[in-house]
DNA sequence: GTCTATAGCTCGATAGAC
DNA sequence: GTCTATCGAGCTATAGAC
């Protein structure tokens, strides 16, 4: 067995080229290249293609549930939470203006192929949905916590493809300004003096 | 020369395809079948498929440019005009929950392929832009116009990512109601008493 | 587990008959 | 202006040597 997993590294180089040049545009040459593999040795590892893009998916998902796990354990306030939410926009600001959001892109090209995997795309979405919801509900926003998660997801997508149509970081940068203080403004209202 | 110009059915046979599967996974193979051409034929109209997005993103500024010169001939309000912006996410609900935004899908697709053209499919996005800006400006909000214009753009944006990703025009409808509120607000604020 | 070789297909693009 | 025939390249996927 090598240093590092033959399987993990074919994965996250097919995760970096899908999201840079999006998946049908990415061919075995190029992830082979990528990982320094031949291109028919692939098949020892994946049969198709598609599998290729299940694991991708499956990382992802992986990878975004120890995310917010982080999140969770670095902040008690649901507040401090979703704000960490807001700003991975500015931490990725350069390959989101390049390359949009990975996972609205994903969603949206799997769409057009009408492949059989955008079901499973999606649940990247409602992980992020699910979650901004439960923390909306700890401040006492229960009856509009899916409503507030979902304006919130949708205008962070709307931030990315903008800024990526206009190759432009700044206007990710006053779009969170813009989000952080629909935050503060949603908060004041909420609070209940003595609860 | 026959009925309807054959270079113009092949730009709205193309229009149609690029939007519902994509500009890259759609072969000369689909644009040929659909219009009803042989293969070999194309060449004689359009001598490389960048030719044909160069037609098609042309064809599509032409009929923006008609649209926002309807909206104005139908209406003196800004308000009214910025309306039907807001609306056309409505009358195209179901086209947009299974293809997204034919102008935001297609500028992130062309950012991913690096193509030559993305800056031609941009001036799409300027267009909506700068008409937008024009109508807040109308409104007595000119410091502010551009601004507000891509937070419109943006949030029309997002709705149409979320709405394709989940597949669901409910979610449309409840984001215009929210930019209808958010539009009525603006207007609220800025009246100024007898001017 | 990694390699080369290659099948079988589709792609964009060309040439030339009619 | 439309057709058929075809090229060369790239693709996914397979077979088999090492």
């Amino acid at each position: 067995m090598p240093h590092v997993d033959t399987k993990s590294r074919i994965i996250e180089a097919a995760d970096d080229l899908f999201y840079r040049q999006g998946y049908d545009h990415t061919s075995f040459a190029d992830i082979a290249a990528s990982v320094g593999l031949s291109r028919g040795n692939f098949y020892y590892h994946f049969k198709t293609k598609d599998e290729i893009l299940a694991g991708v998916i499956a990382h992802r998902l992986d990878k975004t549930r120890a995310l917010l796990a982080d999140w969770e354990r670095s902040a008690d306030a649901p507040v401090t939470r979703i704000l960490s939410f807001i700003d991975i926009l500015i931490m990725n600001r350069s390959r989101i203006a390049a390359y949009g959001c990975p996972v609205g892109t994903l969603c949206s090209e799997l769409a057009k192929l009408d492949h059989a995997l955008q079901a499973e795309a999606g649940k990247l979405f409602t992980l992020f949905r699910d979650w901004l919801a439960r923390q909306f509900a700890a401040l006492g926003l229960g009856d509009r916590s899916h409503t507030l998660a979902m304006q919130l997801l949708s205008r962070s997508q709307g931030a990315a493809t903008l800024a990526q149509a206009f190759h432009d970081e700044t206007f990710l940068r006053s779009e969170v300004a813009e989000m952080r203080r629909w935050l503060s403004e949603l908060i004041e209202k909420s609070e209940v003096p003595c609860s």
